[in-house]
DNA sequence: CAGAATCCCAACTGATACTG
DNA sequence: CAGTATCAGTTGGGATTCTG
């Protein structure tokens, strides 16, 4: 073991995501994973029920939205209302620092959006730049 | 076309990742799939090479890098700059429009590590709830 | 060094069916 | 309504090998 520690001069963080041990991976892929940001875009907008933040979510399977949830609300992220009643209501929401971080999340989706035009331009050059001309 | 336009008063970009069609999509995941994301942050720092890059984000595999890194680049997010030498010298760097992506993506790392704490914290809660005592 | 190509297993994902 | 359980198809992703 020579391993030298090669501390890469970026900040003091306890947490690192560039490493591949660090436990933050896990939550940022459950953050920004394909419907873990999509469903904490949802919520941002305010509390909903299962089945309605199926139909915002568009696409989403049961299956993928109640693990997705299940993940959001370990992490801390989402709070589950659940009221006893027959039939069932549960509510989603945000925790104070789940609203946070879809914050966040929310200003990078929104930058996309905003710049996917550019991106769809860049797309036809570098297609068109590989395709082959015969 | 009887579809009443819910128009849940979001704003009126042209694109809305919600919608299962959107290309926004797409791009959303490159920029925050496990190993777009560690990318793009990595690039946030400067320009490197192939081999660099597969340093600073731990764990990744040649074959993600690459196949990352082509996403990237043709989204318009990365520029490839590939000298004809030998051996060969490929640089990558962030284009404008990745600059600004990467900047949003890492205040959301930043909030997420820097918040960790809060996040394990819920989480052994959580596992201590479903936990049985027996 | 920078990558492309191949192989192959594991994980993700989506219907479907079933339960409380 | 709010999920869980199961099964099957697809993809993700790592290790290895090969090329310019």
């Amino acid at each position: 073991m020579s391993t030298t520690q090669e501390r890469t001069a970026e900040q003091d963080l306890p947490y690192d995501v560039f490493s591949r041990a660090c436990p933050s991976r896990g939550t940022l892929e459950h953050v920004t994973g394909r419907w873990g940001a999509l469903t904490l875009g949802a919520l941002y907008q305010g509390s909903f029920r299962f089945n309605e933040l199926r139909r915002r979510v568009d696409g989403v399977s049961e299956k993928m939205l109640a693990q997705t949830l299940h993940a959001l609300e370990r992490d801390g992220l989402v709070h589950r209302e659940a009221q006893p009643t027959n039939p069932p209501r549960v509510d989603y929401e945000l925790t104070a620092l789940g609203r946070e971080v879809a914050g966040r999340l929310l200003a990078l989706i929104e930058c996309v959006e905003g710049r996917m035009d550019e991106v769809l331009a860049s797309r036809e050059r570098y297609d068109e730049r590989r395709t082959p001309t015969a």
